[in-house]
DNA sequence: TCAAGACATGACGAATAGTCAGTTAGGAGC
DNA sequence: GCTCCTAACTGACTATTCGTCATGTCTTGA
């Protein structure tokens, strides 16, 4: 961030339309840096961590590198941010779903098919946080990118486990006393998170006998909530089939995207 | 791998005990070589893949950084060696525990346990896995390294899918002509590993309101195994007390380190 | 003992992250 | 319209580190 402009805490989340009271030079500032982070996106979708190159960025820009430095403190913040806007789009799509009007394990599917359309329509921001998951990149990092990070992440668990919670209250769920509402959640978590990273991982996925990760992931998905006994069961309610009208109807423009 | 000792396929699992009709050199390099990976490893559990040093590998073993590529093409191939002995225990450890005798839903809770002390004996195993699959280092790899790995992963895979087989012959399961059995095990493979990178990267689970994710991993694949009504059910079997003697018994010693 | 090949070495080239002294541009004051 | 001033921009430079290769050293067999 550029020190004296007293810019907004560091989403980087950027509206390239006029701002309102908005000096000319603000308005640059946030236009560059969201020309910034596309290209370090385009970088990092082609050659990982190591394909984002500094110098590149400021030749393709057509600012100096000084100028990045400006903006982010090392290639590390970039990634960061890049993460927080793949968070902040998930989160967007995660709470659009659950806010549909459905029994609460059709709004559940509601945001399972959410967190398909994310990894379909913006597989480098699934890339970005695989990445910054993976390496030690957080010691570099500015305590403020990471705080806004965890935050997303909170409020995404929470907006999956104020389902949970309304479906106890409605009865169309009864949990064992030793199992918390977060655990259900954190299983789904763990299910859509590997699943997807083995998807995109693994080389001959089909090879190994898995023609569809995304129908074995609802199959599976399903028979665990099954085994919730979640109401209604995946025998009474045609779950795939809601999930790919609910995918074309509402997540199917890039309303979502984050610039 | 020295060009012209012809040396057996790059498998990384070096016995440090004397062979038999080995020249002295031969036991030389292979030493060599189990030592620039005992150092590799520490350096990565240190700091991931930037962590890795090839001149502090080099000034650690006392060795020039010319004989270490001698050994490894590039640092992407020690990481790759790495991962290579991470698959090769977990593969060990999986076929010792689908080996054991009981219903197969047991069976299948041994290499559950299995997976858990896994990672727990060998978190850095994990993490360098991790690191494999995230960075685009694929390309920089020789292919037999590749193929290994590819391997590895398949035969982890065949390891559980011959368990579901069994079941469905003992009756114990019945699957839906849709669902194949590469299906569930992929379920399971994917709860696992996203549960697994979800402890090891998210900060503060317990504030997320995850208190143990262990327990929770496994109240979540047991659910999972219910919905598919694979026989003994939760409910009349103990399967967490099952784990935990399995555990204590069987995976309790470092008899499966790698080196 | 010596020749020849195998192996080890570390200085070097190349790539790239991050810095900073110097330059530029644009707005304020007159 | 001129001058001054400062924020912002620039790119040459340093530091780090991967990977190479010409050179040196050791081993082996005759």
């Amino acid at each position: 961030m550029i020190a004296n402009t007293s810019t907004p805490p560091p989403t980087t989340r950027v509206d390239l339309a006029e701002r309102p009271g908005e000096t000319r030079k603000q308005r640059e500032v946030r236009v560059r840096e969201a020309r910034i982070l596309s290209v370090a996106r385009e970088q990092v979708l082609e050659g990982g961590y190591l394909g984002l190159n500094m110098d590149r960025i400021a030749s393709e820009i057509e600012y100096s590198k000084g100028t990045i430095y400006q903006h982010f403190r090392n290639k590390e913040e970039i990634l960061l941010a890049l993460t927080n806007d793949a968070l902040d789009t998930r989160l967007r799509m995660f709470e659009a779903a659950a806010g549909h009007v459905a029994p609460t394990r059709v709004r559940l599917a509601t945001v399972g098919a959410a967190a398909e359309a994310f990894v379909e329509q913006f597989p480098y921001h699934f890339k970005v946080e695989q990445i910054v998951r993976a390496a030690s990149i957080w010691e570099k990092t500015s305590p403020e990118r990471r705080r806004l990070m965890e935050s997303c992440e909170r409020r995404c668990m929470a907006t999956v486990v104020r389902i949970v919670h309304d479906a106890l209250a409605a009865g169309e769920l009864t949990l064992d006393d030793r199992v918390q509402p977060e655990e259900v959640v954190f299983g789904l978590w763990s299910i859509y998170l590997g699943a997807q990273i083995i998807a995109h991982t693994s080389h001959a996925l089909n090879e190994i006998g898995i023609e569809s990760a995304v129908s074995s992931l609802r199959t599976n998905q399903s028979m665990m909530l099954d085994g919730y006994r979640w109401a209604p069961m995946s025998d009474d309610y045609d779950y795939p089939f809601h999930m790919d009208r609910v995918k074309q109807q509402c997540f199917r423009h890039e309303q979502f995207a984050p610039r």
